[in-house]
DNA sequence: TGTTATACTGCAAACGTTTGCGATAACGTT
DNA sequence: AACGTTATCGCAAACGTTTGCAGTATAACA
């Protein structure tokens, strides 16, 4: 009765319960879990009292004892970002049908907040990581040190190859150089590639890939054409490609990095009235959205976050549910692209392939 | 010597550095907290032998003990999502800075999903939520219970007006003014309005603002020029104003819900050989990055998002520092939206207000 | 009556940490 | 010599739950 009026009513425990009844907590605990030791009667008394309490087991506690959470860490470079939101969502369809929490943080690229935000995550809430490294990180004794602790985690998107651990990336070479392949079915010949500073993997995976197909096809390499931008933003491209028009350099495609860089890329083409696809051929990389709503619309390169995401969290979670440690577990999953073919790139005639 | 052989290594706990340095647990933590009760010798050694094993407290234990995690938790229907993604990062700003982390989920606008996600978060691991409902929440019994329960939670872009709960909302209604009240000023006068199915709240605010621009500028209300679409892709709003068009119905200008649809009728109005913003003007809402990137671009309401989870993330950690139930702290923060003019509706040349 | 099986239920330890309080020694003071 | 002070450290309880083991009562059987 009085219980009632009290304001705040504290969270029951299966002592209250215990209490109430008369009987002892591990009782209590039992008839809940519906264990045979318990009278059928008396479990229904138990649930009963328990249901009327709104009783809820202490995750807390439970955790605490099992010493695990059921609770995974994503450390992401960017949030606002299609890519990784795609991944994110791949990562928490795959978490909540294992039964998994997720705790998500975002590093701005910044290696300081990297390691800040892995050390944070690693001090025993959460049973493993999942980690895509950031643009400037070349420092990994944060990770170095994980695997020493032996917590499990699974670096995606970024490969990081100076280390071994379980890793899922997107097959970035085979993905451009279809890309740079298929400008030259088309019959495009001097095709520029626009990529950021460099030094990232992946940048240097599309690189290769772009080298590639111009060889596979006896396309001479102009240096001149690959183009190394500070900015990844439409603008860059724009203004990347009106300089090479500008300065009378022999181009008629261009392979951006990003589909920012070749939307931009498109612009200045058109502004400088070539028609695309018909005089300039162009293809991006990631398939943002963008890409279908710009006119003409953007072919490019997908890659498939979702998948991606759900494959790092089920190795994530193999690991922990097999007690593997990183170390003993490197093995790379690499995930096939999709070039998407539209009418930025697509010339709709039949080209004799050289 | 033995004890490196060891292939897994378990984590080291306080009795592992007091059994190797014969003293007390108690003393160990105290040493390890700087407790002026223990002398700085043994401090010293404590600390050296706490590096070397590489320890680090197991916070499972502490919020254990402490019955605190200093975790909250997000549900969202969406995660690619532009301006879900705005909101998510302005979340992990606040709670990074006040040393929190951040579990993330996504509901699909599914009430079932909804629900158990909500549950699951709360049963004990949580110390609060960030919670915004889909579209077709309208039962609301899990958010009474959780009210029930004395669990802190904030309400977040929606509104669910049935419930007090403490409550950070983006001002629909005078967005949508705004901006409608923007489109008269240039001179149009055959406004249509694009909605969604108009059960949600902010569809429903969204929908007053514009009749009530109407009203204040005395434009007579036309009902079907109102129209509910059961989607708010560009498809669907590219259909939409092709039919009114094809329909006669004079129209000049658009004001839509979602930049998506905004599109749709403007690529729709330039098939029609309509320009724009000459002879049609539009107005999307949300202020996506494809607004800036679409021709002409799209003049649009920007929605605050990283301000709005920022204001959220702040107003539940004082929830939960200062143990208020969401019952007791019931109050509304409303965010004000902003017109980002651009070319979709302005016509560069004075109009006389009406 | 004694033995055994059956059906329940309770005791207590364990998970790792914190912390109030009590204990011990060394040293100084009277 | 007796007492007080100070510095240093340990004991044990607490947080909520699970679970192996032991215990008790009842009933069935010889």
């Amino acid at each position: 009765m009085a219980a009632n009026f009290c304001v705040k009513m504290k969270r029951p425990r299966l002592k209250d319960i215990a209490e109430a009844l008369q009987i002892s907590i591990a009782t209590v605990s039992r008839a809940l879990k519906n264990h045979p030791d318990i009278s059928d009667q008396l479990k229904l008394r138990v649930r009963q009292l328990a249901d009327d309490l709104n009783y809820e087991p202490n995750n807390m506690a439970l955790q605490f004892k099992a010493q695990r959470s059921k609770c995974i860490a994503v450390v992401s470079p960017r949030i606002v970002h299609y890519y990784f939101s795609t991944i994110l969502k791949g990562i928490l369809q795959e978490a909540e049908k294992q039964g998994y929490q997720v705790a998500v943080c975002e590093t701005g690229h910044e290696l300081i907040r990297e390691v800040k935000h892995i050390k944070a995550l690693t001090q025993g809430l959460n049973d493993g990581l999942l980690i895509c490294v950031g643009n400037n990180t070349t420092d990994i004794r944060h990770l170095e040190k994980l695997q020493k602790q032996g917590i499990p985690f699974v670096l995606f998107d970024k490969d990081v190859s100076r280390i071994k651990a379980p890793k899922v990336v997107v097959d970035d070479y085979t993905g451009a150089m279809t890309a740079v392949e298929h400008l030259i079915a088309q019959g495009y010949r001097h095709i520029a590639h626009l990529q950021d500073n460099g030094v990232a993997h992946t940048s240097q995976k599309r690189l290769k890939g772009y080298l590639s197909a111009l060889k596979k096809h006896r396309i001479p390499y102009d240096e001149s054409l690959v183009l190394q931008l500070n900015d990844i933003s439409i603008a860059a491209g724009y203004e990347a490609v009106e300089q090479m028009i500008r300065s009378g350099k022999k181009m008629d495609a261009v392979f951006a990095i990003t589909d920012e860089l070749a939307i931009g890329a498109m612009k200045a083409a058109m502004a400088h009235g070539m028609a695309v696809p018909q005089d300039f051929g162009v293809v991006g990389f990631s398939n943002w959205q963008i890409a279908t709503l710009v006119t003409p619309s953007l072919s490019t390169v997908a890659q498939p976050g979702v998948e991606l995401g759900q494959t790092a969290t089920k190795m994530l979670i193999q690991m922990i549910e097999n007690e593997q440690s990183a170390e003993e577990y490197h093995l790379t999953r690499i995930l096939k692209t999709q070039l998407i073919v539209r009418d930025s790139s697509f010339r709709k005639r039949v080209v004799v392939n050289t």
